[in-house]
Formats: structure tokens, C-alpha cells, sequence
DNA sequence: TTGTAGGCGTTATCAT
DNA sequence: ATGATAACGCCTACAA
């Protein structure tokens, strides 16, 4: 056959379906939008004609009338060159894409070019989308929950400040760095140090009052606590400044795995066995936690269900229905070798 | 009626617009368009009242009137589990996206569930979208190009039988590992032994041919060929069975970088030194290029230009400007410390 | 329960 | 160059 660049026979309307199951434009959109209201004989031929053509509704003409696009915009703030490298984004996106599958809505991506965010406010706010999601990694950045009140937003992980107004879903970082330390008092380690994660980061700041909150609790000493920014060099670094205060350190709770990782080349650059000398508890239950050797005890950081529980906000918003602004999603402990 | 949960005024509309520069909704079209024949005047007090009203155009009765979507949709036939988390098709998407940026188009991503394809179909033929691009990991599944003739598609990566009718953009995984290969013949290297990919997939039979074309070029010997999945595991174990052959091999091609990191192990194991001993080149240039010691020489793979090269050909397809109906990315060499 | 008819916001075809 | 006036395909009161 020869190959024309051009379109080819147009779609199957509406119009064609009624006038083949000889009834009313009116009753075949009834029938294709599952109206209560129908006769099921009718019903029966019209499904009979839909099938027949092979009709599928014009997405164009449905919004324009119902004025519902049936789709969520994905905004990604960052410039877009590194986002999509990144597996957290990548498990986000997942998890909304997965969910919006169950669901007629449509997903589609706009990263907001910080040269221009004028155009994307215009697009969003032109009709064209139902909802927003906002996946940013300037933690807390939720300078687009201005769309708020104009259109549905909802955001992955709480505002620095919570205003009380905008929509989202974090995980539980406080209590589940709890749960990790926990796992180190639960053992009876009693010197328990922790590699924190940045300050000026929500998941930083929760993780390490998580550790703080177990260590009170289990009457320990709290000031073995060292900073990284989350890589594995900085783990190493913080490593060997704890080890280094001289203090008989039995365990540590690294605020996330690549930390750990570095925490565990220094621990046996000293001759130290982990977890006999020193157990390792790790968070976010990543690449690093099952390639590392002892396998890393952690905490599993549910970043599909975040994006998942994201969307089902979402929807829930678009379609009125009564929904908690604030989720936040628990982790849970993943017993390995370390600790 | 009562006021909707959180929606707020309605956009304006192009008869808004009309209304307050005097002039008729077809003018106003004409200039939101840049038509050429509009007056300048006109065009001028119609753009200031666009500005005034914030006017954008809406998509759907845009869509609706002019039968174009100005939509793509990004096709992702694995199950949507994996997909996301593999950096290949992170950076494909990332080049689409970055280019469609520059355009007018809108990326829309939907993941083909294997268990109802007629139901992606009828979507991508109901006239919602544009053009559509297509990447999968099984090479060469080209399976959607039935679509082709009804809706412009463009493919990354070349099907297993070109019947010289899809239109897809791939890498010169061939020349690439020519070039590879050269590196080592014009260091003087004369027993240059390859770890090739799985014969099965297009990129392992590209590399392996590239390779075996400079060395018979050079007038070496084409015998020292194991094969590996391109797993690190299956890199070492072929390094194994190379060394094991008894033969003295100066030098490695490997047809991924992560199977030069298994390579690295073996060779380091036996106390061969890179590249005094054993000269290393690998392919792609990910994240294990980088982080091996001694720093890998290798081949550049660009997949986001990949990528962005899709998204231009489809998007000069929709428009029906001329286009190259097969692209082929050039590689390049990335010198570093193991060749 | 079913059909009628008006409209959703643009583009496109004609005249003018 | 500009302006009426049909479509575009569907939804939705409202009427029957």
C-alpha cells in the first residue's frame, strides 16, 4: 500500500451511531456516558452500533461542551533538563500514571520554564486542564498553589510553611526515622548516632527530629548528630567526624541509604563490623540499601503511592468529592542484615 | 444554580476580545494566527486587547473547529511498572520534552496496556492526537506501525526488518563501535578481544558488527568474542571465559559500559593492569563510565538528542514538511584513562 | 424514557 | 482586508 503522508478516513460521530442503532444523538450520549436513564434494549443496539463503527467519543467536542477537559497537568518547576534522570521523580510519575490509568483522565507534562511561567499560569488557567500536580524538589516550594481556588493543586510534600490551604501528600518521614531508631533501642544499642540530612530540607529536618524524638524516649543521649547533604561522600564525611568525637558510637541511623553507604565504607575502612560493632539503619530503601554489603536495614519510602495518592486527590477535588487536604503516607521498616 | 466548589471566573473568550478592539471574532482569529493579511492597526489594538483580557485560546474548540490537536502522545507499550525508573527512557523523554517545549505542541503520555491495545487504538485513531511516538525496550518492536498511513509515528530505534516504511531515528550503534574499536587498533593494540551484547537485540548485533569491521580492517583476528547481556555480572563472566581462552588479549571492546564494569573486576582480579595490560573501551557513557577507576574511555550515546531528533521529525511529519524517513544519530568517543 | 434544540469557542468559507 | 455565518462533535436542559 502506498504510504500518504496525510490523514486518512475521518472518525466515526456520534451522529453515525444514532442514525445506525436508529435512535436520538441525545439517547447514544446517554448510552456512552452510562446515564441511569436509558432502556436497556436501547441501550443494548446502540453499544451494538458503537461497537460496529467503532466509536470512540471526540475528546474536542466533549470538553467544549461539558466543559471538562478530563485531564491533569503534571507541573514540573525545575528546569527540565535533570528531572527526569532522577528516580525520584521517576517513581512519582509512575505512581500517577498507574493510578490516572483506573480513571478517564488523561495525563500530560509541562515543565514550567522559569524564563516564561506567565505562559504556563495562562495555560493552566485557559480552560485546558482540569487539576495540577505539582512535583517539585525545592521541597516545600508550593509558589504555584496561587492556582488554588482558580483550579485544583495538588502537591507532592507540605509547604515549608503550611498555610492551611493547599493540598498534599507527604510521607511520614518523623515517624518513620522513629521506627528506625526504634529498630537500634529495640536492640539494646544504647550510644546511637544519627547522619542527618540537610536543614534547609523538610525530609532533613522531619528525619532528624524522628531520631531525636526515639533517642529521648529511650532516655539516650541525643547530641551524636552529624550533617550531610544526602550523598554518599557526605555520609562517609559524617561518618568519620562521629567516630572521630573518640565516643563509643554502637549504632547509627543514616537519613537516607546513600548516606549509609557512605557511612559503611568508613565503619570498615576502621576495622569496624557492622552490625556487631555498629548496626546501620538506612531510609528510603533504594538502589544502595539491597547492593550494599550487609544488605541495609531500612525504611521504605513509599514514592509510587505518594504519586499515586496524589492523583486520587486529584480526581477527588475535580469531581467534588469531600477529601482530606493533608495525606501523609506511612513508611515501613525493612529488616535486612545491618541492624 | 449553585457556585461550583473552588472554579472561578471564565476565561475570556475570542468574542470578548472582538468586542472590546471593535473589530469582528474572524479578525481576532486571524491575528491570535498571525495571518498575513491583517491590518497593522488592527492587529495592534486587537493584540492590546488580548493583553488587557488575558485572552487564551481554547484548545478544545480550537481543536474542535480546525480538526488539529496540537497534541503528541507518547506511547510506552511495557508495562507501565519499570518504564519510569529506566534512565534510557527518562532521557528519551527528557529530549522530547525539551523540544516540544520549543513547539506549540503539547507531550501527552499514555502506557499501552498490554492487556487492551484496542483500547490505546481507538484513542490514538478518535482524532485526540496528532502524531504519536513510540519507545520500547524490545528493540525493534515496531508492532504499532500499523498506525502508520492513519497517524504519523515515529519510532526510536530501528525495527528488526525495516519494510522501509516507519519512520524512526537511532543511534550509529555500528560506526560507534567502529570507532571504539579504532581507538585501540591506533594505540598499536593487536589482540583485541570484544564482550558483545545479546545477539538478540539490535544494539548487541550493531556493536558486535562495528567492532568485527575495524578489526578485519586492521587485519587482526575477529575469534575473540564472548557474549554477555549487558548485565555487569555477565561483563565479568565473559571476561573470564575470554582470559581463560589462554590467549593474549591487549585490549577489550565491551559492547556497554556496564559490562566493562564487570570486565574491570576480572581483569583487576587477576592483576591486570588498565590499560598498561589490558586496554578497556566501553559504550554509552552512563553512570558507570564515570565512577569506575581507572575513569572508562568510551562512546557517547545521546540519548537525549535521540529523543529530541523524534520529536522534530514527528513534528515536521504533522506539518508535512519533507523529512528524512530514517535518522542516525552520531556517536562520539569520550576519552578517559582505560584506552 | 426519549427526542429536540441550543450552545460550547474557534476556524473556515464566502461574500463584501 | 474584513465580516457574516456556517460548521466542528458533543452535552444538556427542556419538552414530549
Amino acid at each position: 500500500m502506498s504510504a500518504e503522508s496525510g490523514q486518512a478516513r475521518p472518525a466515526p460521530t456520534l451522529e453515525m451511531v444514532a442514525a445506525l442503532a436508529g435512535v436520538s444523538r441525545a439517547t447514544v450520549s446517554r448510552v456512552v456516558n452510562g446515564s441511569p436513564s436509558v432502556d436497556p434494549s436501547m441501550a443494548d443496539s446502540v453499544e451494538k452500533a458503537v461497537r460496529a463503527l467503532n466509536y470512540v467519543p471526540n475528546r474536542a467536542a466533549r470538553t467544549l461542551a461539558s466543559r471538562r477537559t478530563y485531564t491533569v497537568t503534571l507541573l514540573v518547576p525545575e528546569s527540565t533538563s535533570k528531572v527526569f534522570a532522577d528516580p525520584f521523580f521517576a517513581s512519582v510519575v509512575e505512581g500517577i500514571a498507574r493510578y490516572l490509568n483506573t480513571t478517564e483522565y488523561m495525563l500530560n507534562m509541562v515543565t514550567s520554564s522559569e524564563s516564561n511561567p506567565e505562559k504556563t499560569r495562562r495555560y493552566l488557567l485557559g480552560g485546558n486542564v482540569d487539576g495540577v500536580l505539582v512535583v517539585s524538589h525545592h521541597t516545600g516550594d508550593h509558589s504555584w498553589e496561587r492556582l488554588n481556588g482558580q483550579l485544583p493543586v495538588v502537591f507532592a510534600g507540605r509547604p515549608l510553611v503550611d498555610a492551611g490551604q493547599s493540598y498534599f501528600v507527604e510521607v511520614d518521614n518523623e515517624e518513620g526515622a522513629a521506627a528506625a531508631t526504634a529498630r537500634l533501642t529495640g536492640a539494646g544499642r544504647r550510644s546511637i548516632a544519627t547522619i542527618a540530612g540537610p536543614q534547609d530540607m523538610l525530609a532533613g529536618v522531619d528525619r532528624l527530629a524522628g531520631w531525636r524524638a526515639e533517642v529521648r524516649r529511650a532516655g539516650l543521649d541525643d547530641a551524636l548528630v552529624e550533617t550531610g547533604d544526602f550523598t554518599v561522600a557526605s555520609g562517609a564525611a559524617a561518618m568519620r567526624r562521629l567516630l572521630d568525637r573518640g565516643r563509643n558510637i554502637d549504632a547509627v541511623f543514616a537519613a537516607n541509604d546513600q548516606m549509609a553507604s557512605g557511612a559503611y565504607s568508613v565503619l570498615q575502612e576502621r576495622g569496624l563490623r557492622i552490625p556487631e560493632d555498629v548496626a546501620v539503619v538506612g531510609f528510603d530503601d533504594d538502589y544502595y540499601a539491597t547492593s550494599l554489603s550487609p544488605a541495609l536495614t531500612t525504611i521504605h519510602h513509599p514514592i509510587t503511592a505518594l504519586g499515586g495518592k496524589m492523583a486520587e486527590v486529584l480526581v477527588d477535588l475535580i469531581e467534588g468529592r469531600p477529601t482530606e487536604r493533608v495525606n501523609r503516607l506511612p513508611t515501613s521498616l525493612v529488616v535486612r542484615d545491618s541492624a
